[in-house]
DNA sequence: TGTACATCAGTGAACGCGCGTTCACTGATGTAC
DNA sequence: TGTACATCAGTGAACGCGCGTTCACTGATGTAC
């Protein structure tokens, strides 16, 4: 079976390759000839694995699913967000995804721009991942303190505070450590949603 | 003078056709030809106007950054944020502009991610938005309130919040008017800037 | 185990599509005398 | 005012570049007997 592994490994390699370039130049800006120049392998190659660059970006996306969902399935996780340790707690975990996938994650972004699918894939992606954490929020209401709006717009406001401020603070890489960015985060947040600081 | 005239009236018909097929289609999935297409001109006129679709785009943010500039120069405004109206007159401004040019907007932001020197127009243009206002958020910790971050960093989380969400609600265009969107803008960034509800 | 054939991963030159850009042409407007 | 020529905005067919995609070929791995 030395064909399948050495297969595996080209897919691996384009894969790899695909990420490095994207978070070089861009999604848009690369060149499936970018991506095999870059894994070492021909042109024609890329065809035995992928259909195409969009192919390639789904997935690189399932796999960041894939990995999003075991890491928001950690058990004993405090699910109060009147808890300033629990807003910090999701929004570490969050820093985390994003600096491990950030290639793909700025991928998505302009696949998202340009084509109406990615923008769907990604809604969904954005979608499940609020879905995980909404009752999170409902408990500010409960603890009887009131909410900027209701419990999806809050949590949609949160979430692209979240994702812009990552995506513009990765750009002047290394500014600051994960977990300033992760505290910084977490107090606009917090006051956002409880209306008071901890 | 009825060449100046004509040749004024297919630059502007040019212009309004490229704002309604970027806001349709976006920016990177506008070809010439559907400018020139929409706005009724041959192909080749495009070119007796802009030396390409980027020098168009680029016509277009000056023409925002012009209508910027008027309108925050508006006198006797409120310049204090830890006055709620001050930060809600200001956001309704940030709301109305980016009404007015969605289209650009969105352009710009697609242009950005492509080319590094429209990212950099987009910049200088946030960079110079929020050095208007930079002094309204100090007088938060002139209050004896602690802001979630350095002045800077504070202003550009709530920027980035503005701006992201005003861009995923205009695609899911009227589901709420105006001035909802800017009072639920308001109560997250007051609450996040000053660490308490009004 | 050896031989003959089949299959597969990988190669890279070549093909062809899409679209930006050009350019010779037209008709209208402006200018010179 | 009239005539002859120059200039300009606009036209659209055609050209050509860039890049995605194909495909005949190679050498290696697997299979049949």
């Amino acid at each position: 079976m030395k064909r399948k592994e050495r297969a595996a490994e080209t897919e691996a390699a384009l894969k790899a390759a695909a990420k490095r370039v994207f978070a070089e130049r861009g999604y848009l800006n690369t060149k499936i000839t970018d991506i095999t120049a870059e894994a070492g392998r021909a042109a024609g190659s890329f065809y035995n694995h992928f259909a195409g660059k969009e192919a390639l970006l789904e997935s690189l996306m399932a796999d960041m699913s894939a990995e999003s969902d075991t890491s928001t399935s950690a058990p004993g996780h405090r699910s109060d967000f009147t808890d300033p340790a629990a807003v910090r707690e999701h929004i570490a975990i969050y820093v985390r995804l994003y600096r491990e996938h950030a290639a793909t994650m700025r991928a998505m972004q302009e696949a998202a721009l340009v084509s109406e699918s990615f923008a769907a894939t990604l809604a969904r992606f954005t979608t499940s991942e609020m879905a995980d954490v909404l009752d999170h929020v409902t408990c500010v209401t409960d603890a009887g303190r009131q909410l900027p709006a209701s419990p999806e717009v809050a949590l949609r406001m949160a979430f692209s505070l979240v994702h812009t401020f990552l995506q513009t603070w990765q750009q002047h890489a290394g500014a600051s450590s994960d977990e300033e960015v992760t505290e910084t985060l977490t107090r606009f947040v917090y006051r956002g949603l409880n209306g008071c600081d901890y």
